[in-house]
DNA sequence: GGAATATGACTGACTGGTCAGTCATGGTCA
DNA sequence: TGACCATGACTGACCAGTCAGTCATATTCC
């Protein structure tokens, strides 16, 4: 349909993650071509619907507001997506696949399985706690049911990817000895629950009651692999 | 709408020859009282309400659709709530608080503090995963930010007495010797995450993967008071 | 008891505002 | 110049909240 991106064959890759928080504004570098200039666009309405739809949630969100934020006229939205619907769902894949390739692509398996899954939780508190993609996670939540295809998305692309990454971590290290509970590995939801409660956490109640995430993943991976290594 | 014919004034006598129930709502019982009446319908909204908000959403509810679900015209909803926002804020309330005292009487101390984490856990299982109340939750996770006055109440009334509980059942197991990870007492919230990451499990994923949740709760239990106990 | 009257719960058509999506017009780049 | 973009005023659907009117029930009075 109005499908268009993908034949420009712009490298999407220019953004889709977090990186310039000015919007096209300001016209400062011209980007005298024109397909770049679509992409700067395009790039800053994801930006700006990210933000409002975290913000209020899909049914709340106002286009006029996101089309304000990225700077641009309402119309022009609609040159990048069908609808809101669609803008929603191609929305979540966008931000979502850069960091799965990134925390998928892990680093050479050295060291103890502890270690591993210390630098994984790192990655992890470093990426997604605290951040706008552990806002996204809270909003998946929300709006998942709503939107099938998104949960469907995510579960595929993520969750279920990320509990096999888990579970044979959890196998490794139950093989090498290191871990002593072998029904672990039935259960890698075990494993990550902490950290999912932690982005949770950090949206609803930081104000309340801050929650050390960091500490917290140490003491569970304790309780995993028994005796505190010294830090 | 079964409510037909109010133009053609039938005649009274009707009514008055027969002492009978009118039967205009549905297989609704007669409830003479008038402010029984008026406390069934209240009732009858909030439970319309509470399913309208899980299925859709705050912003995406609407109050038309409630009054059809619960058989009563619109107007009659603002006769016994504010006005939307109002009325999802003291939904939240009259749904939890019940929850709350029943979890919160807690059965007579015996036994290991496992056993009581266990009667704990099964009456979680039975009362929240998988069942309406679980949906609630992940209600106020998506809607919490939106409605701060929801999220501080949640967190006032169940989140922050749960942790506390928690904690007290921890350090309970600790002096006893049954819990060797001495810093679990720190973070309350790892003994119940699992839990809770089921509660979301079931809501979004269950289609996709259904997660045994009795059996990974008592996987949780056994890393945390180490050997099995024969079941 | 029961007729007459008062009450207020209930109704649903209606209003005013909001917002997704459109499109005629005007600007820009090749 | 002409093809392509971008714009934002506009439209129509939709929906929260209102209110004048209805009528079942309660109260009063004989």
């Amino acid at each position: 349909m109005t499908k268009k991106p993908t034949k420009t064959a712009l490298p999407s890759a220019t953004r889709a993650g977090a990186k310039d928080p000015i919007p096209a504004r300001s016209e400062e570098a011209p980007a005298s071509n024109r397909a770049t200039r679509a992409a700067e666009r395009r790039a800053a309405i994801v930006e700006a619907a990210m933000d409002e739809f975290i913000a209020r949630g899909f049914a709340a969100t106002r286009l006029d507001d996101i089309a304000k934020r990225a700077g641009v006229a309402k119309g022009t939205i609609y040159l990048h997506f069908k609808d809101k619907e669609s803008m929603f769902e191609e929305l979540v894949r966008i931000v979502i696949v850069p960091v799965v390739a990134r925390l998928t692509t892990l680093p050479p398996p050295t060291g103890t399985v502890r270690e591993l899954i210390e630098t994984f939780a790192s990655n992890f508190l470093k990426e997604v706690i605290g951040t706008r993609r552990g806002d996204l996670v809270r909003l998946i939540v929300a709006e998942g049911p709503r939107f099938p295809s998104v949960a469907d998305f995510y579960y595929r692309e993520v969750v279920s990817r990320g509990i096999a990454a888990m579970r044979a971590l959890i196998e490794l290290g139950i093989a090498r000895g290191e871990i002593r509970e072998k029904d672990l590995a039935r259960y890698p939801q075990i494993l990550v629950a902490p950290a999912m409660i932690a982005v949770i956490w950090q949206s609803l109640f930081a104000r309340h009651a801050p929650l050390d995430a960091q500490d917290m993943l140490r003491v569970h991976l304790d309780l995993i692999f028994g005796e505190r290594r010294t830090t």
